[in-house]
DNA sequence: GTGAAAGCGCTAACAC
DNA sequence: GTGTTAGCGCTTTCAC
């Protein structure tokens, strides 16, 4: 049988109060020999409070969820770098003694239902687009803070890159080593944010360089490795001028490279490409990719730091937190020398 | 405020065991006209019940631990085939009503707190060392399965792929096409089963194949890209008479092909290489990797139906499930002509 | 079919 | 410093 406070009380010969207020470091209320004593009754008896039994008496639970997107298939996916952001964040809520409730979602109702059947102190939303952000957000009565996202609601807390910066680091980047006609390719940003502004900033590169973005050089495609393929492959045909690729996301800037191999081009001597996201596999080929890096670890820590303050502080709706990004310079963009 | 099951048989004008059965499918004991009004009233008033509360009252919790070892680092790491795994457990759970309590462990202690202080119905273990997994099993009370271990402990239940068929495959089909001197590159595996597995089947094929394999033709290293790219490097010094390279995992076989490539050598013109793992990685290298597959969604439903077969049928610990593996065949192996 | 009582393990609010 | 009294929201047992 599971041994409860009651059996540490019982062998302590105090209340259930008072080995309560050990467990909870109330030491204040209890004498230094009642603490030692209970204590060791403690670590002897191996006993661990129950959770559920806490989060019933108390009002908070000590749970965050983590909610991301569920489709219809039978797994879900994590992106790479999403990966790594969740793994930072289980160790800092677990150092802060918070544990993790990790769950795929499909619905708006899901949100709710997770929410409120083990009443989450939070929850953190990873992946999700804009809109929905705005639906889970607005009917929630917990505090729920969206990576990556630019939903506009006022009770949308969020951490997100600085994209805007990133987008235009990269055309700056491509800019300054003499290309002019740069493709943008990736999602149909409509309602994308993360993409939108990465857009805008490759925009204003643009302008400050004095450059007339043509608005034919744009791809509009999924962020998938065939569909990167397929843009390289038939590239220099569709985009002849085209000198050089941003692509939203390094698997679709890979999958470009590969394709413009496939087509005989050379990158970068023939086309350069510029990824975003800094994730594994850009080491991995050949070149290595050159890329805009997200600060992972930031973007967590960040995250955490707004929701406990929420959570522990009924601290307000702060703004939104910006995580700076990075230009990693490899091997894949190269200087186009133009005819005098 | 919550909503509770006694605001529900307040309204409808019942008791709450009325609606408590009406919530749990009793249907038996409710009459129609009463199931109807009180499902309306759930509905309309979006009552969720909570989950601690009935993990306190009942036995169980309905929450399943996911426990992956962690560091000392600020983060904690999934390799990608654990990442696609664990994203079909939680479909799978989630379908059959269960939730996820995701955690990362550094120590013995914690497996318990976590299992004791939520009530954790069962826990899978995913990438743990065989012997922690041994301890982590004996000390508990509650289902436990683990992933890819070879602990012989009776109590520890577990899903594996085959990897000794894997290490047979990979060897076989190197043999196959004419080597005669294959690398075996992955960790030291006194203490890893998964690998010493592959290595068994790797000798297997050549015992099969009459073909003595050469003790001095192993290196023991981390399977991380660097390591990879520096045995590449120095592979055609350091082993002549190599002309193959079987790696327990992607990520070090392209690493490897990565350094034979900055040396100078073909892949696979003058060496050729065999991954494990099927990882996206291997489709994004040149040449693309000939690589082991596992499969994934075999493992996490067996995973699944053994864990749950457990916690709500009692049934006893069963032998292990193996999950098959099967060869890909893509770029990087070619055939060895051998001199009349 | 439906209901009343007891209690799961804990904490909040007060006594002493 | 320590104990007592009430519940938190639910399920179990047993009565009607």
């Amino acid at each position: 049988m599971r041994i409860t406070l009651k059996d540490v009380a019982d062998e302590a010969g105090v209340s259930l109060m008072t080995v309560s207020n050990v467990v909870n470091g109330n030491h204040a209320k209890v004498s230094g020999a009642t603490i030692a004593r209970v204590q060791e009754i403690i670590t002897r008896r191996g006993y661990v409070p129950s959770a559920s039994a806490r989060s019933l008496a108390a009002k908070s639970s000590r749970l965050i969820g983590l909610l991301v997107p569920s489709g219809d298939d039978q797994s879900l996916t994590l992106s790479p770098h999403n990966v790594a952001v969740f793994g930072v964040l289980e160790r800092q809520l677990r150092d802060r003694g918070y544990h993790l409730l990790f769950r795929g979602v499909s619905s708006p109702a899901e949100v709710d239902v997770a929410l409120k059947s083990w009443n989450l102190d939070g929850a953190v939303l990873l992946g999700f687009l804009d809109e929905d952000v705005e639906v889970f957000v607005s009917s929630a009565g917990t505090p729920i803070l969206a990576l990556d996202s630019y939903s506009v609601s006022p009770k949308a807390r969020g951490v997100r890159s600085d994209d805007f910066e990133g987008g235009r680091l990269a055309a700056a980047h491509l800019l300054d080593r003499g290309h002019r006609r740069i493709l943008f390719a990736g999602p149909a940003f409509s309602d994308i944010g993360v993409v939108r502004q990465r857009f805008e900033g490759f925009l204003r590169a643009h302008r400050v360089a004095g450059v007339d973005w043509n608005p034919s050089d744009q791809a509009a495609l999924e962020t998938t490795y065939p569909r990167g393929i397929s843009l390289g492959q038939t590239l220099r045909e569709r985009y002849p001028q085209v000198t050089a690729v941003f692509a939203t996301a390094d698997i679709l800037a890979v999958g470009v490279m590969e394709g413009l191999r496939l087509a005989g081009a050379r990158v970068p001597g023939d086309v350069s490409v510029v990824g975003f996201d800094n994730v594994d596999i850009g080491l991995y080929v050949t070149p290595k990719l050159t890329t805009i890096a997200q600060d992972d670890v930031a973007k967590a820590s960040a995250a955490v730091r707004m929701l406990l303050a929420e959570i522990e502080g009924g601290a307000t709706a702060t703004a939104p937190v910006v995580v700076g990004v990075e230009l990693v310079e490899r091997e894949s963009v190269a200087a186009v020398l133009h005819p005098a």
